[in-house]
DNA sequence: GGTGCTCACAAGGTTACTTTGTGAGCATGC
DNA sequence: GCATGCTCACAAAGTAACCTTGTGAGCACC
């Protein structure tokens, strides 16, 4: 939960073009709103924070140090935004956008909000009018007939087998990890490292029957003695919440639990004798390469860092 | 710039707990405010999405799908703002906190947060009260002398020599790398890997001189033949906007441009015959481990993953 | 049928923000 | 030396958004 002292999220982008523009008015202007207003947004951030942000003068305004600071932390918020509102832009469905494309959940989740904003500041730094991109989020199968039956130009998969009539092109991967919390027996280890006999036979917290990686993970250990889970839970955040507080362990997309890891919310532990990869690849329908335009820069940009 | 379309964080967060407790009024409960207000609140996001993210019965609500993406999106908002609220908690002179602390530039806008607010809730999970901290961020130098005046119980340092008469503790690396925008030659190569001479005679994006990534790589640089410098810019945030558009490569804290890298806005290059690694350590004064009580459960925390 | 939960609608008040207008300090140029 | 243009701050008034209070309706459980 997030205490008060919480700037707004226009203030932290006012703040921030401030730091760049050098100036209150000008940061303003840039933003659409008054100077006064600028200048009181500034001033309210202060009051929360408790000490002075920006250092004004007749001729310009500068960060103080302190203000730095709080700019480099809004720049992570802001920057976790701006793919928020990526993904929003693509999901609204008024003003359909140029580029109808489709995708499975993992990847509508973890990745191609990153490739919007991506792909938008590319554009942008290149005089290009960006691409409005609507998207639709749904799982793998249902992806593939959107794409086969035109209604839609592109589509994103997961799943090692080719959808039928369909090109593709890798654009990623996407791993399965076996996390638990930080008090967990298994993160203390000195090797943080289990068999696959071993996990199977651990209660588990999994997602509900049916979603995408309880279904890879079932698969992974379908050989093995299994234990029954230690709890079901029907969204990631609630696993991801679960394990950090020691219900024990799960296996979780990379993608999904990358800030846990960085954090030490979660631990990752290694396992022996399985591989939980997916791929994630692009998919039309026609020629060898996707259709020209904006679908084309969208994969090429995606498959950048496969 | 941010979109109008994107909803205000604490209405994020609302969404995020009406997703974990299942009802509209619980979650108004939970964050103080009255069961009409969510309500609105939500109805303004699903504005502003265009499309319904609660699905509202008679007893309860859940998220659709849509809203299951929104909240997935919104996590990741949420945790870096987490973040800013530790740091700016942490910034606060008014209420002093229980534990007084110093840290370098570099610990203090990339690592601390993310160790305070793992360390508070891991202190919550474990049912004890979370510790107040109360930290000045400042130079290396300026950090050894507070904690050897007694100013701070704790410091957090940079550099390879220990302050004289402190013990410490390694808390992690920050390893400066070399980026270059996605669309530069050295991002196109195969390898990607450039030799230290290349490099030294390349002109490059640096911060302004006497700054902490400067100093190691001038002095990394040192006996090399050096070619002048690019651009000139006085704050991180501007060197990454430079280099992602094309203003040359930069050498940069690995931290600081983690999430570009993911993103791809930013491409890392390879350095050959050059060690650009600093250690971080947590100082104290007095005996060989950390004052007991807080100071020593936070060392504990930020040396779980050096 | 009562009780307790859910959420929605409506009215009123308060807060916060924004706009407009004004003033003062500093630098530049004539 | 003075005008011009930039900077930011202060003050007043209007507006818009929000929150709270009060009320009602549907559903489930006892």
């Amino acid at each position: 939960m997030l205490g008060p002292h919480v700037p707004d999220l226009r203030a932290l982008e006012l703040l921030v073009v401030v730091a760049r523009t050098g100036s209150l008015g000008a940061a303003a202007t840039e933003l659409g709103i008054s100077q006064q207003a600028a200048s009181s947004r500034v001033r309210t951030m202060e009051a929360l924070v408790g000490e002075p942000l920006v250092a004004r003068s007749k001729r310009g305004s500068e960060l103080t140090p302190t203000g730095e600071l709080v700019v480099q932390w809004a720049d992570r918020v802001l920057d976790a935004a701006q793919e928020l509102d990526a993904g929003i832009a693509a999901l609204r469905v008024d003003r359909r956008g140029h580029l109808d494309i489709a995708a499975s959940l993992t990847i509508a989740e973890h990745l191609l909000p990153g490739w919007l904003v991506g792909l938008r500041t590319h554009q942008v730094q290149r005089g290009q009018q960006p691409t409005e991109v609507t998207m639709t989020a749904t799982n793998t199968a249902r992806v593939a007939e959107l794409v086969e039956a035109g209604d839609v130009v592109l589509g994103f998969v997961e799943g090692p087998e080719a959808p039928r009539g369909l090109r593709r092109r890798l654009v990623g991967t996407d791993e399965l990890v076996v996390v638990v919390g930080p008090q967990h027996p298994w993160a203390l280890r000195a090797r943080r490292r289990v068999s696959a006999e071993t996990l199977a036979a651990t209660p588990l917290v999994v997602r509900e029957a049916g979603s995408g990686t309880r279904t890879v993970l079932e698969r992974a250990l379908a050989d093995r003695p299994r234990a029954t889970p230690a709890l079901e839970l029907s969204s990631t955040a609630a696993v991801r919440a679960a394990v950090a507080a020691g219900a024990g362990p799960a296996a979780v997309g990379a993608h999904a639990v990358r800030d846990d890891l960085l954090t030490g919310r979660l631990v990752r532990v290694a396992v022996t004798g399985l591989d939980l990869t997916r791929r994630l690849h692009a998919v039309w329908k026609g020629g060898p390469h996707p259709p020209e335009g904006p679908a084309r820069e969208l994969v090429a940009w995606a498959a950048r860092r496969p």
